[in-house]
RNA sequence: GGUCUCUUCGUCUAGUCUGGUCAGGACGUCAGGUUUUCAUCCUGGUAACUCGGGUUCAAAUCCCGGAGAGACUACCA
């Protein structure tokens, strides 16, 4: 048996990191089991439709590096694959259902949002009308939604690959909706409907879909079908200022696919990151690759508990896909996000990029890292002080005239130049290179800690703009 | 409220099925080393079995009970 899994997200504009994640588990366990991965369109809540939607589905998931072998776009046997193009099939299937009276129509009104004493639907009378009764409604042309007939009495046990066994009284479900007045389907039916005639041979998914599963048991029950595995995924949550934890969302943070590409975030590292949520391979390996997680995947690695989103961990799997790539990918890749473009730092944009690459979690913090090179903050004068360099501020202006003179010396602005006539200095003057170079760092940058050392921004600001602040820092010292 | 599920360091987790390593790793954090600073890298520290019973020579692990948390309870998916 070839195995089939399927991604069915809704259109909805954007993808949720938590959608991508039951993607990812649903194609990395087909092409573990050298199977076929289907993606699926659901979009039969017409007031939810949103305008291009699904292309981000499509571009994500080819960003994502996640990529189905059946579709709306690529095709396959078992199309349409678009649900509200397929309308008519489910029309079709809830009426076998109510000749084989597992479900039956309604005709009652829209139940009222916040009706405290909830009548359930369980005890809707139009589950007793008539043969009679129906005809006459259907007719004189009322609305109708169809619903599933749950029996009052038993259970329904299914087994799940990751929570094992779950059994619940019949008389706890509800009669569903399974087409709706407009004559779309609701999810719980199309689902249903479609995994079946999909061929789809493990289902994954949300355990937020686990209280609601015995119901879609009934209905393959009911059909008479073969009921497919289970594979329900723990959920994903954030964690919220009081300490308390819910399911991720916006005010965690970057929730959506998109925000955190944009953020500066690797796809493949997301990919990596959100694996291991909810999942561990059996050593204790954390950096994957795509096609490394292929073939390392195993359902026995799921968890059941949910797991909260770090986004300080993300940073760092991010960080060591960062210094994984080649040089030339990230420079490219990070230009964009330094802000370089059109500046005096831009033919020194190389430069810049081998000092961020080993030091940045995301891209997004490129701008703020090297910001003091187009201009110093306000410091304390208090930096120039440091123990361990037997620095003081006045050793600082001593040794920044030394600076200023060597500096007046060189004539070729190259690194190596410059880092061989500060070794220089630092011997003619039998100090060490450390003290050395540190108040000028302090003078150049303000900062306690740049990326890179003295020579590197020297490099990077000109001769000018060194001398310049050079000058300034002596300055700024003596006003003290 | 009802139903279902979950519970190991702050976080992600190993270990639980097949009781018996000071409960292991990673992120974070702290300290030290390397580095002209920072980062990288290296060393070390920090910190957890939800609680209560029971079974057993021995329980994170098996059994029972309690507590807490989450999901679902839509003509949303």
């Amino acid at each position: 048996m070839t195995v089939r899994t399927r991604f069915a997200p809704s259109p909805t504009g954007y993808m949720h990191i938590g959608n991508l994640r039951t993607a990812l588990y649903a194609y990395l366990f087909a092409k573990s089991q050298h199977g076929k991965f289907v993606l699926r369109i659901e979009d039969t809540d017409q007031k939810r439709y949103v305008e291009d939607a699904t292309r981000v589905i499509y571009e994500t998931l080819q960003v994502a590096n996640i990529h189905h072998d059946e579709g709306p776009d690529v095709g396959g046997d078992y199309g349409p694959y678009v649900q509200s193009e397929r309308k008519a099939i489910y029309k079709e299937y809830a009426q076998k259902l109510i000749d084989k009276g597992a479900a039956y129509y309604c005709f009652c009104a829209k139940t009222e949002e916040e009706d405290e004493e909830n009548p359930t639907a369980n005890e809707c009378h139009c589950r007793d009308l008539s043969a009679e009764e129906v005809r006459k409604n259907l007719e004189e042309g009322k609305s109708y939604v169809i619903r599933q007939k749950v029996p009052h009495e038993g259970t329904t046990t299914f087994n799940d690959l990751v929570y094992g066994e779950i059994t619940v009284e019949n008389e706890t479900l509800d009669d569903q909706i399974l087409l709706k007045s407009d004559g779309m389907p609701t999810y719980n039916f199309a689902n249903v409907v479609d995994d079946y005639l999909m061929g789809i041979t493990h289902i994954i998914r949300g355990s937020e879909y686990l209280s609601s599963n015995p119901k879609y048991i009934l209905l393959y029950q009911a059909f008479g079908w073969e009921i497919p595995a289970y594979i329900h995924l723990p959920l994903i949550n954030g964690k919220n200022p009081d300490g308390t934890v819910s399911k991720l969302s916006k005010r965690h943070g970057a929730v959506s696919f998109q925000a955190l590409v944009e953020e500066g975030y690797l796809p493949e590292a997301i990919i990596n990151y959100i694996a291991l949520l909810g999942w561990s391979p059996k050593n204790e390996r954390e950096i994957f690759s795509m096609d490394e997680l292929c073939e390392v995947f195993s359902v026995a690695g799921l968890h059941k508990s949910p797991a909260v989103f770090d986004y300080q961990k993300l940073d760092w799997v991010n960080g060591q896909h960062i210094q994984a790539m080649p040089f030339d990918e990230f420079s490219k890749m990070a230009f964009p996000y330094s802000g370089v473009k059109g500046t005096f730092l831009e033919e020194k944009w190389n430069k810049i990029a081998t000092l961020m690459q080993p030091r940045i979690g995301k891209f997004s913090e490129i701008p703020e890292k090297i910001k003091f090179l187009y201009e110093v903050a306000p410091y304390d004068v208090e930096l120039y002080v440091n123990k361990k360099n037997k620095s003081t501020l006045e050793s600082s202006v001593e040794i920044l005239q030394k600076t200023i003179d060597a500096v007046n010396q060189i004539d070729s602005w190259d690194e190596e130049t410059l880092s061989e006539a500060f070794a220089k200095v630092a011997a003619d003057n039998n100090i060490k290179y450390g003290p050395l170079m540190w108040p000028s760092r302090i003078a150049m940058s303000g900062l306690l800690a740049t990326p890179g050392g003295s020579t590197d921004i020297m490099y990077l600001i000109g001769k000018e703009e060194t001398l310049k602040r050079l000058k300034a820092g002596m300055d700024f010292i003596k006003a003290q």
